[in-house]
DNA sequence: CGCCACGATTGTAGCGCTACAATAATTTGT
DNA sequence: ACAAATTATTGTAGCGCTACAATCGTGGCG
């Protein structure tokens, strides 16, 4: 900085107001500062200010995985919403628990303006580690007891919605699928939804079962061979994502089983290749981009975690799987 | 940390060596120091150790997008090679030159050790503020005249091999599709390799079309049915990923075209999609694990970028519909 | 023409940590 | 048991930048 000073003739702090605060400086000193910084190939030192100021203007996220692209649009939504307040969005992969752990520490070590987390199964001691920090927090996907403030859509209401569209269009026996391990607390809901409102229509609700990984056509295929044994006029499923479903109706053209005509097959999540399967899927579209935005704008206003999370729309996506 | 420092009885300096060098301190008092950090919940500032240091232990690495899986297994080679060597791997999405030129000056601003690019179209001056930076940098599924070091598989050779396979299953029309925008430079190798495997076997080689994305199964269909317009006796297609490959077959079988029977498709990436998809799809898998890990491990390394890119290996995929 | 108000610019004093050399505490060898 | 060698620990002096208050310039107005 005192090279970029010298060379324009004025004072390093000015070459930090240039950087920081545009219009604190004029014009024509800014340009002529910019202009031999551009020259040197100068870039401020983040470690430097963020010591000096107290405070940088970096947002991070960890995303779970990069498996799928149910994060894509998340992503997209945090990153525009974060340049919109002129900050840059950071993302760490972590699959695990642990990785979480330490992806948060790096976090907070750069000393980050906000971390946005995406709900599941935390480390013990994620939530102290963040709380003792003071560091904005966001669960994505989070409800009652979010680390930091949640933001995410009603799951239990999306669950009532495809259940009761399901049972609309005459389906009896429908087969709902569970994942085993991961996902947020709030996912929790979909079952208690989904017996909520078939035990109302009067139908059984027992046809559930369990999938270990929520990626992968693999566990559609699997899931379906199960169902048809346990009830072999199964007229629908519920997955838990739309790759699920598509594996689903791999499988059912496989074994060839009309979708919808034999059974019906809803998805969960509107991923992109639901809407190029034929037949597209029915599903669940979270607006994930909304929950970017939004959890964004929850770490820029600082707001206590005292209303409760912050609720993104949804929608139910009638195609023709279902 | 010197509030840790007086509650462990110690000096700063050696709370500073149990982060850095736990084998500088001994078990016993690191042990205790450390006891007492965590109850405290203390996080080193990075940015001040960095800024003492001059060094950090984060990598960074720039993706083009999350829109699909591609960029999964070589991003877990980078953090698992990171991590190896006792790094942290930070990520940021830019889906632009301009995006990608910002998130090289946050990470430049942020002083990681290392800048790990994907090869594509760059902003201009990107090249010269990474040189100016003096920080290492390597261009993942970057060729010759890569920016850093260019580490990548040999597109031209697994151009050739996929195209003499399709010969030696007695293809003779064969579609080829490239990529309009964006992609490595070490891309435009697909299609001379191409060419040169047609014309040795006194195949035509024009039957070539232009695709604007190459996400997204829309292009499959399109492309299938602009080929078959040209070309009706078309009997196989080279898509430039296996998402294109797979929306041309979901066309196929919109049309009642049998795959491999009718027409063979072939696609590039070996994604989750192609392996699940009936029939699966023949394809180049690129070992984007590895480009991961070499790029560390040149990051790493620090070797100028004297020797040319970094060979990782490929496999020529067969699979059903090719 | 002098004085004031206001915007532009500039010193000063750290931010929290680590390299390095110096010092203290141990262990080892005889 | 004592010196020598080894290992542990500790001051000192900044790293590059920014908050803040103090200064400087410049035009407006009486």
């Amino acid at each position: 900085m005192q090279d970029i000073a010298v060379a324009a003739g004025v004072s390093p702090m000015t070459v930090s107001n240039c950087f920081r605060y545009p219009d604190r400086v004029r014009e024509a000193t800014r340009l002529a500062v910019m202009q031999v910084a551009a020259e040197l190939g100068y870039v401020p030192n983040m470690s430097a200010g963020l010591l000096a100021a107290g405070s940088s203007r970096v947002i991070g996220a960890v995303l779970p995985s990069m498996r799928n692209s149910s994060f894509y649009n998340y992503t997209c939504g945090l990153g525009r919403a974060a340049a919109a307040h002129g900050f840059e969005l950071i993302t760490m992969i972590a699959e695990t628990g642990e990785e979480e752990l330490s992806a948060v520490q790096t976090l907070l070590g750069l000393r980050v303006a906000g971390i946005a987390l995406v709900a599941g199964e935390h480390e013990p001691g994620l939530r102290r580690l963040l709380d003792r920090s003071g560091t904005p927090v966001v669960e994505s996907w989070g409800g009652e007891g979010a680390i930091g403030r949640g933001v995410g859509y009603d799951v239990g209401a999306a669950s009532r919605a495809l259940t009761r569209h399901l049972i609309a269009q005459g389906r009896r026996r429908i087969g709902f699928v569970q994942v085993a391990v991961g996902g947020s607390q709030r996912y929790a809901m979909r079952l208690p939804a989904f017996r909520q409102e078939m035990f109302a229509a009067g139908l059984p609700d027992s046809l559930v079962l369990t999938v270990r990984a929520a990626d992968g056509f693999g566990s559609g295929a699997q899931i379906l061979n199960e169902f048809l044994a346990l009830e072999p006029r199964l007229d629908a499923i519920l997955c838990p994502t739309d790759i699920v479903a598509a594996g689903a109706v791999f499988e059912c053209q496989r074994r060839g089983l009309s979708v919808p005509g034999d059974i019906a097959v809803a998805g969960w999540g509107d991923y992109d290749i639901g809407r190029q399967l034929t037949p597209p899927l029915t599903t669940i579209a979270p607006f994930a981009d909304a929950i970017g935005r939004e959890a964004v704008s929850v770490l820029m206003g600082g707001q206590a975690h005292d209303d409760g999370p912050v609720e993104t729309p949804f929608a139910l996506e009638i195609r023709e799987s279902a």
